[in-house]
RNA sequence: GGACCUGUGGCUUAGCCAGGAUAUAGCGCCGGGCUUCUAACCCGGAUGCCGGGGGUUCGAAUCCCUCCAGGUCCGCCA
């Protein structure tokens, strides 16, 4: 309904004024929809904003009545209010399973998210990464894109020998019910002290990087092992947070496959290359001052060539490609892209996030400096089981739990989800346990009242008839949500749905406290029965698009 | 030193790319509201030279220049 109203005043806008770009935006308080043309027609006509605003809503005022909206200057602004048919109308269409999905499209889209190298468990700086790529996804998804996720595995990188030396070196057992991923970090952690205290070691780590480009059988297996040790431990506290990916794309593959092999060959043969001992290329014409190394002097590979492989076969399956990558791969992400273009591939785009880091400094697995992600869902999780102790002494434990997991995950996702991406943050225990306050609780309190309601009212004929400010506002606010998706998914930033998301609550709420909906009668309970059914699945809808449970009872 | 990002009430934050009408919310603070559909809620109040300075424009939180402060990067690591 929204986009059919605006596309229809914005063309009424156009044949009116000969214009096209007709300067049409949110209204704000004082409409739906406003036109602020008339500042620059002013300057074309010598004649003043007002006036010219007063012509063209004198103008478009009777055509536009017919389909319930009116037209009104005030002063230069030209205001567009929406009638009781938008409303009725938008109300109707928040009714239907799966409201907010958009047509579906034919371009095929591959989202890479996370992408940890599995050297240890995920921390709360990788988790800004994958909340962000995954809810990007969903949003794609309810765009209608036909979409693959994918995980890129770092397995034949330094760290990963580093970790191989220390299973093979340091004789270190797991622990009684320890994770795959925080095991493998401990030995990591352990075998860089050992480096440390002794650097002849490198030469071991050294042998081990040589071994796996060479597909060295007894190497790829210990690679592999240990590996897929730590990756186990990152899937299961991805699951936890409720992000999934269709593909585990693994690095070495590309190497094994010759894909790589093709993509250097092809890089030797630029004009930017430089063939000199190691393989580079020279992208100082591109504004970057560092040559970009595909090829150490000894012949093995640096990470750019597997990384310019992979994308070049993404480049080749999806045409449209995004990568979500922490502001410290701005440079070689830049690099990257350059590289792939003197190909003559579609680069990917890229999404980056600034980072996370901790009161006391940035974040290391190799240091051990981390709140790993694990014990952040652990603590979340009790202080959750607490409040819902409190709330509902009536429930079982194992509802009890349930509910708090559900609260513990929207909070953690919807906490990082809501600031914007370019934003540096400091994790802080004390605002990730507070739920009391701007937060997915909020929202899924909100839903869980709507669906209280409707549960005690049983079954009702729906009705459009709606009087109060409270119910229009908040008719209006469910009308914005397929332009919310839309939004999201041209501008790639999911955070703005968890704006829509914590409005839509705000208004559900005031709606609630000013309008008894069991107890009124007639065509009035009937009607603000409908609205509160939009309100819950547009509400239910939202939520899941960021990957947080729509609770119905908490 | 160079490149990129950020700076909005005491704290956190939206708006900035596509400039317009009194700058968005939350926490905290002050004062109200549960015999009423779940008070993880609602209502009212105080708190802002939108980092500083210059410029463009009828109009700047938003665009340009400059300075200051913080973060990130600048490896034959990934």
């Amino acid at each position: 309904m929204y986009f059919t109203t605006y596309t229809m005043i914005r063309e009424a806008l156009a044949a009116c004024t000969g214009e096209q770009e007709v300067d049409l935006g949110d209204g704000g308080d004082h409409a739906d929809l406003a036109s602020t043309i008339a500042f620059r027609l002013a300057k074309v006509r010598k004649t003043a904003p007002a006036r010219i605003a007063a012509g063209i809503a004198a103008e478009l005022a009777p055509s536009l009545a017919t389909h319930d909206i009116t037209v009104e200057a005030l002063g230069p602004y030209i205001n567009f209010r929406f009638g009781q048919r938008y409303v009725a109308e938008a109300v109707r269409e928040a009714l239907a399973p799966g409201y907010g999905g958009l047509p579906e499209k034919q371009q095929k889209v591959c989202i890479e998210h996370t992408s940890a190298n599995p050297n240890g468990p995920l921390h709360v700086g990788h988790i800004r990464n994958s909340i962000l790529g995954d809810s990007l996804a969903r949003a794609f998804a309810k765009a209608g894109y036909p979409l693959e996720v994918q995980y890129y595995v770092n397995d034949m990188g330094r760290q990963i020998a580093i970790v191989a030396w220390g299973f093979d070196n340091l004789g270190m057992a797991r622990n009684e019910g320890e994770k795959g991923d925080h095991y493998v970090a401990r030995v990591y952690i352990a075998a860089n002290r050992a480096i440390e205290a002794d650097p002849e070691i490198k030469a071991g780590i050294d042998a081990r990087m040589a071994a796996i480009e060479q597909g060295d059988p007894e190497t790829v297996r210990r690679f592999r092992t240990a590996v897929e040790l730590c990756l186990g431990g990152i899937k299961a506290t991805l699951a936890d947070l409720h992000i999934g990916h269709d593909r585990f794309m693994w690095e070495s593959d590309f190497v094994r496959n010759r894909h790589m092999a093709g993509v250097i060959q092809r890089i030797a043969l630029l004009p930017e290359a430089k063939n000199e001992g190691t393989l580079s290329v020279d992208l100082s014409a591109f504004g970057f001052e560092k040559e970009y190394v595909i090829r150490r002097s000894d012949g093995t590979s640096v990470y750019a060539a597997r990384d310019l492989a992979y994308h070049e076969w993404k480049a080749g399956n999806f045409d449209v490609n995004i990568d979500v990558l922490g502001a410290d791969h701005k440079l070689i992400g830049a690099q990257l892209q350059c590289t792939l273009r003197l190909l003559g591939e579609q680069p990917p785009e890229i999404v980056h996030f600034e980072f996370v880091s901790l009161p006391e400094g940035s974040m290391s697995t190799r240091a051990g400096m981390f709140v790993s992600a694990d014990a952040l869902i652990e603590e979340v999780t009790a202080r959750a089981l607490e409040e819902v102790t409190v709330r509902r002494p009536d429930l079982s434990i194992e509802e009890r739990s349930a509910i708090a997991r559900s609260v513990a995950v929207g909070a953690i996702r919807y906490d990082i989800i809501r600031v914007s991406p370019e934003k540096s943050t400091v994790f802080d225990w004390k605002e990730a346990l507070n739920f009391e306050r701007q937060s997915a609780p909020y929202i899924q309190y909100a839903h869980a009242r709507a669906c209280s309601i409707l549960e005690k009212a049983g079954g009702f004929e729906p009705e459009f008839a709606f009087a109060t400010g409270e119910e229009i506002a908040l008719a209006k606010h469910i009308a914005l949500f397929p332009r919310v998706i839309a939004q999201v998914v041209e501008e790639r930033r999911p955070h703005l749905l968890s704006v829509y998301a914590r409005e839509c609550a705000d208004l559900f709420n005031t709606f609630y406290r000013y309008n008894p909906v069991l107890k009124s009668e007639g065509a009035t309970r009937n009607s603000r029965l409908t609205l509160v059914r939009a309100a819950q699945n547009t509400l239910k809808e939202a939520l899941e698009t960021l990957g947080i449970d729509a609770l119905e009872s908490m």
